[in-house]
This record gives structure tokens, C-alpha cells and sequence, in this order.
DNA sequence: CACGATGGCGACAGTTTCTGTCGCGTCATA
DNA sequence: TATGACGCGACAGAAACTGTCGCCATCGTG
């Protein structure tokens, strides 16, 4: 039992919840109890007016007090994050800017925040000239990433912690407006996709399953209906085998492409495959490359999106595949000059 | 100044390094005084000596003391991280699974790793459900990321978080060995891109940039040769106007697509841009999509990869490039059967 | 509106802990 | 082997921590 004075105030810091929520005296001094500190709850009050002395400690007016750590307060982690993993997180963080929505970015903030915290201290080099020494290039152009409203996203997020109901609002893709009545949601899981977060969820008594893009929520507010949950639900199986998100996973095959020397450059360093071989033509400009992969959506978009650089030669399949696709890509743009 | 016994053990619980590194009594009680704790060494060396009884912190047995946090010691963040934010933490984890290097990767663990203990802890669920209900599906396909040698990852990011030179051996693209001489680096830029890590860097005195993929360095190790930066180095501008990815930003156009309206729906969703618009045409299966874009490489490789469901119809001279891709990609399915 | 219950806090005193000082023994380095 | 740096035990004065008690404000309820 951890029963040393600095021990309990650390337990105090790490139970206070931030600035939105909130804890009361009562709360902390049994959840302390139940860690083993025996003190009485004059102790816990006098430890939160000590430590709202040195941290970013809140306290409400109200009679029943609510303490919480202020919104700005700081994040700090123990241990400390070294200078070298601020750096990953800096460029993680330059990297998913383009992946994420806002609002889900926002909930990383203070890890990115301390981040920058620690390369500042580091050497007192600007963070400003970090940020000019560190780049990610990512593999899709620029979109306007949709706006999620954070009261929905934690509302979405609460209820699938608790698996509890919630009622929302729904705007339907093709209507401009939410319907008036709002929707009973049983959410059962989450599936993030291109910059868009879609909760897998049934309404009501229905037993079928609707993917809700979390954007096109709104008004989302807890229930009290009994949360039902999905039988036999399998997220994995669900997208990869039904098809759901229409990305399905297909058969391994063995690959064979032909492409162009730049292309095999670039997979000799990022490999299709652990057993990826790429061996020279009579073409020297051309390399041919074999890998063991998975048949799926992403392979060919990738395999469309190198344009002429690279031949599917097999499977059969997917080699009529590409060019079937090849050919009527072509033939869009005879339709007309241009 | 912060002088309370519980804020000094708490600095120096922050002080701290994680277990590869370590830090001595001295060096922690001149940093602590430089942080206004006016204390006598003794007292830092019986904190320390307390704090061990409660905290994973561990103590070599040589002459200068070496003290850190033990490679287990979990990682806590003050305050903790709200479920919310844990849910998101693994959706990302998710979601860059594919994306990053594993040795980068590892250094995020100990995020990852608290917020796996804040969902395990509230409610006790147990994580595999969790992971069973959140899912990412990115674009690209399952590639086998390259493998970077841990101690040259770290002796690359110090090196560059110290502004100092560095020896490596480095594997050119084509052959197989390193050679026998290693080279002096002088760091300058981290680029990361598909997977693959770069750094942008200078070598012995000569003042071109050069690319080197972290992955195919070894052998790092740190030299006392003096750090020579490059002149006038802008990373930002480097890559977007001198091509030196080859990926350059070109002009602002006016884009005007054909799409089919399943991707009509998609970017819906996500806007390529705000003032994006997107109309009606007189074939029903056809939308027409007008959006003020940036024309990069990346804008091309998007194009590429929807094959038949876009029509590019403005500007004219993307028009011709995305004609000609399709009919060179077209014809490589024509040179001969399939 | 009155009542009781609850929560916050000042005061106090006994106890515990904290801290600077000193000195001894040991280890690393020259 | 000499020298200084380092770790640590001991000690005593100072500082803090903590439980108890009582007062008063506030809140909820009848």
C-alpha cells in the first residue's frame, strides 16, 4: 500500500480529470481510500489547496466544490518523453494534419503539445526552426477534411465507452437539413476511413447495421433506453468479409508487374511483400517484380495510380482487370478532344 | 519558485530519463537548483533513495550513481488522458500501423500503452475488445515497411536535435554491402515519406544536399568532426519548388472533373477543396466537380488512382497529361495479350 | 420556511518527516 | 598510492503533516 504524503498527492493529480470534468473531494478521498491511503478527507482537501498552489488546479464556487486541472494546464508525462521520440511525435504529428479531421486532431494536442515543450527546453532551439527541419510527404492531395462537432464526437465516443443508447441527429447524404426527430443509436464499433470517422451503429429495435459518418451528426445527447448490442458482431469481419465498406479483402495471389525503373527503385525500399523479388528484363528500362500480396481495393488503387509505370502481367485476373480499366479510362478522354 | 518538497521529487521524477539513458545525483541537483530548489545534494540523493521505494527506478551499482526509470516503468501522463482520448489514441495507432516504420513506431508505445491502460481500467474492458470494435482503413496497400536500425534512428536524431556531425556507413540503392569507409554526416532535414525516412544531409565538406533513406545506414556512431550547416537551407521551400522529392507544387488551377457518382458522393464527404462545388450533368450516372486546387504530384496520383470513375476536363494542359497516362497506360495492355 | 445534513475551513497539538551538517569509508582516476 | 568525488549513516533542530473538534455557510427536503 502506497501510503507516503507525495505518493497520495500524485494519486490526487492523476484522479483530477480536466477542465470539461470534474471531481469532488467526497469522490477523490474513498477512490484514494480504496488505493490505500487512510487518511481522512480533511488531509485530501488540505492536499488539493497545497497543489492548486503549484499546478493548474481549478476549484467552483458551488457547495458540493468541483476540482479539476484547467484546461490550459499542461500535459507532462512520467517519464518524460526524450528529445528523440518529441521529434517522431513532431512529425507524426506534420504527418496525420492531412489525415485526420480536426476535431479528433484536437484530442492529441497536449501530447503534441508537450512535444514541442520538450525540443524547446532541449537546447533552446525554437520550435519554429523544428518544424522548418522536419517534413512528412504524404500519398494524397490536400482535401478539406470534414468538420466533426465535438459535442457529438464525445457524446459518440462516451456512449461506446459505456455502451450506453444516445439520440442524434442525422442529415441523411443527399438533404441539406436533420430530419426533426432524432435517432435511438446503439453504437457498436468505430471505422475510421480517408478523413472520415464512421460509426457502425444499429437504431431502435432494427437488427441491420448503418455506417453514420460522425460530420453528418448533430444535436447528439445521452438516453436512457436500454443499449442494445449487435449479435455476433465482427468489426474485422464485417469490412473485410461482407464487404461492408466496400473494401474487400481478396485472395492472396502471386503478383507479377513489369515497371519502370524509377517505380522498382521505390520498392526495393517499401516492399509489396517479405518475399518481394525484382529482377532485370531484356528491357533495361524495365524491371520485372514479384510478390506475394493480398487482392485488395487499395492494391489497385495503388496499381492504377502509377499510371504507365507499371503492367500487371499476372494474375490473369487482375491483369483484364487493369486493363479493362486502362481502356475505359482511355476511352473517356477520346470521347471528346481536349 | 517552486520549493515544496512534493513539486521537488515531482522535478525530479520529470528529470528523469527513461532507462538507455541515465542521469547522476550532480547532474540532478544542479538542474534542480537551476530550477530554484535550493537544497543541499544530500537531500536529492534521499529523495531518490525514496522515491525508489515506490516508483520503477533503478540504480547502477558504479561509482557516479546512474539513475533512471526502468524500461518497464509505465508511462503516465499529468493530467491523465480522458477515455475519449484513449479511444482516438488507438484509432490512430491503427491507422499508422501501416504507415510508419516499426522502429518509429516502437517510440510511440508508451502513449499507446497508457491509453490502452485507461480503456483496460475504465469499465474493464478488456482491450481486445476494444480493438475489436475500432478500424482504419487506409489507401495505400499492406507494404512491407523497412526496417532502420534502432541505434542508427537514435544516433541520426540526436545528432540532429544536437546540431552535430556524425559517421555512418552507407548502402547505396544498388549495392549490396556498405562500404568499408564510413562517411562524416552533418544532419540537416528529416523527410518522411511512404515508409521510408530521409535525411537530408551534407557530407564531409562538401556542400551539396544529399538524400540518405535511414533504412539503408549503419554503423552510426557520433564523432567530434565540427557541424557544418548547410547555408541558406529551407526545407519547406527545398522540397516544394526545387523538386528535390520530386514532388513539386505547382500552380493554383481551377479543376473541373467528370465523375462518376459513386465518387461524386465520396467527395462530398471530403472536399478537395473549400470552395469545392459539385453539379449536375445531363447523363445522371455523371457529376460534374469544380474545386480551386493546388496541382501536385500527389493531386496526379489521386486522379490516376480512381482510373474510369474521373475525367479530368480542365485545366486543359492536366487534361493532356491525364490523356496521355491513360493512353501509354492503355497501350502497355495492348503490346501484346492478356 | 425550517430543519437537518453536508461540506468547507480555521485552530490546535502531537507526531512525523524533512533537511543541513558532519564525518567516515569506498571507489575511480591520475 | 594519493587525491578527490561520491554515497551514506547519524543527529538535532526546523518544518510539515495529520486527526480532531467546532463553527458556519449552503443545499436539499419536507
Amino acid at each position: 500500500m502506497a501510503t507516503s504524503t507525495f505518493a497520495r498527492r500524485m494519486h490526487i493529480l492523476q484522479l483530477l480529470p480536466r477542465e470539461p470534468n470534474a471531481s469532488t473531494v467526497a469522490r477523490l478521498h474513498t477512490q484514494l481510500q480504496d488505493q490505500g491511503h487512510a487518511v481522512t478527507r480533511r488531509t485530501v482537501e488540505r492536499d488539493l489547496q497545497e497543489l492548486s498552489r503549484e499546478y493548474a488546479i481549478h476549484v467552483t464556487e458551488g457547495r458540493p466544490e468541483l476540482w479539476s486541472w484547467t484546461q490550459e494546464a499542461p500535459n507532462a508525462s512520467l517519464p518524460s518523453m526524450p528529445p528523440a521520440t518529441a521529434l517522431t511525435y513532431l512529425m507524426v504529428e506534420e504527418h496525420l494534419g492531412r489525415l485526420l479531421p480536426p476535431t479528433v486532431l484536437e484530442q492529441l494536442k497536449p501530447a503534441y503539445g508537450e512535444a514541442r515543450r520538450v525540443l524547446e527546453r532541449h537546447g533552446h532551439t525554437p520550435i519554429a526552426r523544428w518544424k522548418a527541419r522536419i517534413s512528412s510527404i504524404p500519398n494524397v492531395p490536400r482535401f478539406e477534411l470534414p468538420k466533426t462537432d465535438p459535442e457529438v464526437l464525445r457524446v459518440v465516443y462516451e456512449s461506446l465507452l459505456r455502451e450506453e443508447a444516445f439520440e442524434a441527429r442525422y442529415r441523411a447524404a443527399q438533404q441539406r437539413a436533420a430530419p426533426e426527430k432524432p435517432w435511438l443509436v446503439h453504437p457498436q464499433a468505430l471505422v475510421y476511413r480517408q478523413g472520415v470517422i464512421y460509426l457502425v451503429a444499429t437504431l431502435w429495435d432494427y437488427g441491420d447495421l448503418r455506417h453514420l459518418a460522425l460530420h453528418r451528426m448533430s444535436d447528439a445527447g445521452p438516453c436512457t433506453a436500454p443499449f442494445r448490442r449487435a449479435s455476433q458482431f465482427d468489426l474485422k469481419r464485417y469490412i473485410e468479409h461482407e464487404r461492408a465498406f466496400e473494401y474487400p479483402e481478396g485472395e492472396t495471389v502471386n503478383l507479377v508487374l513489369r515497371v519502370s525503373e524509377a517505380t522498382a527503385f521505390y520498392l526495393g525500399e517499401t516492399r509489396l511483400s517479405r518475399d518481394q523479388v525484382i529482377e532485370d528484363t531484356r528491357d533495361p528500362d524495365w524491371k520485372r517484380v514479384r510478390a506475394c500480396v493480398i487482392d485488395t481495393t487499395q492494391l489497385r488503387w495503388w496499381l492504377r495510380s502509377l499510371g504507365p509505370e507499371v503492367e500487371v502481367v499476372a494474375p490473369r485476373a487482375l491483369r483484364r482487370a487493369m486493363r479493362k480499366d486502362a481502356r475505359a479510362t482511355a476511352a473517356l478522354y477520346a470521347r471528346r478532344g481536349g
